[in-house]
DNA sequence: AATGAAATCGACCAGCA
DNA sequence: TGCTGGTCGATTTCATT
């Protein structure tokens, strides 16, 4: 084990991670192929990134303009600074429908708020429940125009360097 | 079919899309007896929602934690507003190594851009690799010092309202 | 939309490097 | 500790009603 706690990963387990985030559907047979690996290597791996917590779990991913959730707001909040009840309100704020997002930050303002709603009605409302949190002094929303990349794919966005970081890092 | 040209979805549907949003792996017999369905109806309505693409895709949630991605950067850009080169520099900013949401917005800003990177010299280096851009004007990043909520899932992010004007609206 | 049969896939095992 | 190949059981998938 090295000096952090983060499980040992290695090239072959970058390249699976990569695919099955990419198609989590792909069979073990298809995959072992294209690494040039048993099925149960694969599979062993597989089970491994999963107890490891590599792998946080399987989802399919709905498309939210399918659901007609087509406007995203940011939303900054800021809190009193004199209340420390900024963990309550961080709380409140992910609690709230339609929160997808909630960042806390350093810098003038204490929260970063996305969320997603169908109409503009559901915008007001949701920006009313937010100033109504108790602490919350300031908020200022910004409406989206256009979502280039919605992609929270981790491996798919990492840089070679990034990557290398990860492999020797963990060995 | 109704006004606009998304597919219909009714409460069975929601249902469904909920459950393998949480967790994909679920065997058909499992969600069929969840939903008091037989195991044909969930698969022939899993295989409908996957046609229309109301399910993109289904992947595995890789953490970026586990891998050393504990960095977030979120940078407003704006971009010299003479130049109408804002699709390009859109694209561009997607292509950079470490950004996994871009935005484009209204107001005084153009574009927000979310990265994860393992350490202050990535970030450094994305902050530059944004800044060398051509047509950007000027940016100012924010460190995120905490992630409270970093949950894209769409039907569990919904409100009752919102579940309703899908179901209502696309009947 | 349900039934039941056929095909396919993933899980597991013993043995090995 | 990680890999191989093969087998078994479960699950998806499909034709039919």
């Amino acid at each position: 084990m090295d000096h952090n706690d983060r499980p040992a990963i290695d090239e072959t387990d970058v390249a699976i991670l990569e695919r099955v985030e990419r198609d989590a559907d792909v069979n073990l047979a298809d995959l072992a192929a294209e690494l040039d690996l048993s099925k149960s290597a694969v599979h062993y791996r597989l089970n491994k990134l999963k107890d490891a917590d590599v792998i946080a779990s399987v989802s399919a991913d709905v498309d939210p303009l399918a659901l007609g959730l087509d406007m995203v707001v940011i939303t900054e909040v800021s809190v009193a600074h004199e209340s420390g009840y900024a963990d309550d309100i961080g709380q409140a704020l992910t609690e709230i429908d339609g929160v997808f997002q909630v960042y806390y930050t350093m810098g003038d303002v204490d929260f970063i708020v996305h969320s997603r709603v169908q109409d503009r009605d559901q915008m007001n409302d949701l920006i009313d429940e937010i100033v109504t949190i108790d602490g919350v002094n300031e908020t200022s929303s910004t409406f989206v125009m256009k979502e280039l990349q919605t992609n929270p794919k981790t491996v798919a966005n990492m840089s070679d360097t990034m990557i290398e970081t990860v492999i020797d890092g963990t060995e």
